[in-house]
DNA sequence: TTCACAATGTGAAAATAATAACAAAAAAAA
DNA sequence: TTTTTTTTGTTATTATTTTCACATTGTGAA
């Protein structure tokens, strides 16, 4: 396997979602089709992704669903799991982490930060909140390898620049604004409005057509 | 214009909200290749998207800021706005809710449900909370057009259901579960787990390689 | 056994998206 | 004035992603 497209990422996660709850259910195999359904693509999408990660399945008994959970987390996952913080921990910050730390996965959330007095020192949802000032120390005493930016957007570009200097390898941001990183951090930013303005001019143009 | 890749419409909303910080700035004139070093993309990009459009910028001036956000609102808009509600006020809804209040926009958050008692009947960020018994008659009388879903994931479905049955056109989905929708309704789904795990991906790539 | 069916796996084609290459023209410099 | 530079606009090309089409094969029914 030389290069999955990133698409195929995208879609491995899915799949090994799916895959988990319908393992929850007790359901050992599943056809391509039935994944394809559940993410709204075609059942040959789905066959071709699991081709180029080499996985076969049984004709007509579909996949397993455990080896096929087992072989996306050795393609995905990072053998000892990857450690992640939080930076900002307002309204965004909170859900996120809330919603992050129930999962047991191999993304770890050991650390957030933020810049007020009231949060640092407290725990929110088990992980404990550190002053910006002490972001350096504590990456690279924890290992951290991603960051979850959910500052204010004034401050999205210094904190990448904290970040980055703090030897992150991974950005996630969630700040409408856009931030610059050098050529070996990763970077991915996502903004809920981009998503919204798509859903309504889909909707426009059904309306006018 | 006949029609327009579907990535051509994401980077039109956020080349507008790059041009409304520089107008904010001052700014009149921006060329291609600013735009497309904010959004992380090439000059070459930015400019057939702007073709695709039928936008002809000033040779060395580059593009009229206002012209131009001027006309992505004709494209990307629609011309009354679109009401749009939140369902599930819980961290991420209220982060939304929050989120989205300030800004003024064609796009309108008029309403959100919840089925908790406490929170129904009053009002976040100055937008009313309605029981979830009474969506189909709010999203009718408010016409209301896209939901924006953040309810609990079992709940994913029915309320997909609900919404579906309310006339919705157009559903953002927050949940980590897939949901059915007919053909007519437009679905985006986002997942923020799958970013997460994207970011982890390639940052294990970097490392091992 | 033979046939029909239901699934996987994959080469080839098509569709979509991004990049390269370059002409044109306005402005600045010589 | 002439030349150089800079930037747009667009055609052609390349790359990526998706879909089509179909060979293959295990299973169950006739
Ligand atoms: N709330 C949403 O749903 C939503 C949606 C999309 C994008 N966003 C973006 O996410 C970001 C956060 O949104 P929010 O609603 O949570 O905002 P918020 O104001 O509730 O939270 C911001 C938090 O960051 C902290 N902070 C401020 N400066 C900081 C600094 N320099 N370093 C570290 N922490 C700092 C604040 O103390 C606060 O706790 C914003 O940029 C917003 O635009 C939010
Ligand atoms: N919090 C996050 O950052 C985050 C991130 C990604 C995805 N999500 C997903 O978004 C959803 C909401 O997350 P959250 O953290 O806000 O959860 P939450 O539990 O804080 O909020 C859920 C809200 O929905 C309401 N609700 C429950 N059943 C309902 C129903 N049938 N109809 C209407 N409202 C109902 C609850 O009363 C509550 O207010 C979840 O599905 C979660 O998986 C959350």
């Amino acid at each position: 396997m030389k290069h999955l497209p990133h698409k195929t990422i995208e879609r491995l996660s899915q799949y090994r979602r799916a895959l988990l709850i319908c393992l929850n259910n007790g359901q050992m195999h599943i056809y391509s089709h039935e994944i394809a359904k559940i993410q709204h693509i075609t059942a040959v999408q789905v066959r071709r992704d699991l081709m180029l990660i080499g996985y076969t399945g049984t004709l007509r008994k579909g996949y397993n669903v455990k080896e096929l959970i087992e072989l996306i987390g050795q393609i995905i996952d990072s053998l000892d799991g990857i450690n992640v913080a939080i930076i900002g921990m307002g309204n965004l910050g909170r859900a996120l982490i809330n919603y992050f730390a129930g999962k047991r996965s191999h993304l770890k959330i050991v650390a957030s930060f933020d810049i007020n007095p009231d949060k640092i020192g407290n725990k929110m949802s088990g992980i404990p909140c550190f002053s910006i000032d002490e972001m350096e120390k504590v990456i690279r005493e924890k290992n951290i390898k991603v960051g979850i930016m959910t500052v204010p957007e004034d401050f999205a570009s210094q904190t990448a620049d904290k970040l980055v200097h703090a030897g992150i390898k991974g950005i996630l941001n969630y700040t409408p604004k856009p931030v610059y990183v050098p050529n070996e951090v990763y970077l991915e930013e996502y903004d809920m409005i981009t998503s919204l303005e798509k859903v309504a001019f889909y909707v426009k143009m059904q309306e006018t057509e």
